[in-house]
DNA sequence: TCACGCCTACTACATCCGTCGTTGACAAGA
DNA sequence: TCTTGTCAACGACGGATGTAGTAGGCGTGA
């Protein structure tokens, strides 16, 4: 859905609620171009991810997906191409490989703990 | 790291273990030209993910890079570029929203009661 | 009024990606 | 030997991506 540095615009948008070619540039760490931020800016606005209104002469941009929907369709790619479109699977690598500290798996474990309590029926 | 479907055809390898380009073009399911599989091999081959071997007069391309080496990529890219690099919000996503069944929580919550278990300290 | 700074629009360009067509080598039948 | 089938090499082409330069509008201080 979205390329790298798509992204990187993306979050400085979702992190700011919204955001200028100068405010984006400013959030991101790498030396874009003015012009560089504002192209991409303008494809996404393109493909209908973004919108944007006046401010002055300048342009506010506003995202139009969700976080939680780029999150989602990532983890969703990542695990049709690579974990045979199985959740469990991806999330066992996780689990055993993912660098976790202790005190996240707990939280984890308690997190499905709960969970498992509200529905014992599903 | 890779293409859609540079995945494809990496997938092929993996389950196969080794295949020709026929081999790799039998097994996925889009109807694709038998140049186009070749031309992605060989563009795999130059960025040395895959090699080959003469067998008769086609090739034999072999995987040089592991499943898990790639899973354990786009993992961390997801989690990179959409979970502030933290994996226990990708997984906490995954248990809230992600579609498991209860009997595929409750395997969870066992592995990481094991998990926990075999490591008391870090 | 004019030069300067800020901002957008437009253009450009190299690379990558997905997809093939063409060409030519080579082997196995007819 | 001629034909046909199987392969790989190479080139191509349109669209996406990453990155940026240039042109031109507009407001502000001198």
């Amino acid at each position: 859905m979205f390329s790298g540095r798509e992204l990187d615009v993306m979050n400085a948008l979702w992190d700011l609620g919204s955001a200028t070619v100068s405010e984006v540039l400013e959030t991101l760490p790498d030396d874009l171009a003015y012009t560089t931020v504002l192209t991409i800016l303008q494809r996404l606005k393109r493909k209908g991810h973004v919108r944007h209104e006046d401010e002055g002469q300048a342009h506010r941009y506003f995202p139009l997906v969700q976080r939680e929907e780029a999150q989602d369709n990532a983890i969703k790619r990542v695990t049709r191409k690579l974990f045979s479109d199985s959740p469990e699977l991806l999330m066992t690598r996780m689990v055993t490989k993912g660098g976790l500290t202790k005190d996240q798996l707990e939280d984890l474990r308690d997190l499905l703990d709960e969970r498992l309590k509200k529905r014992g029926e599903t």
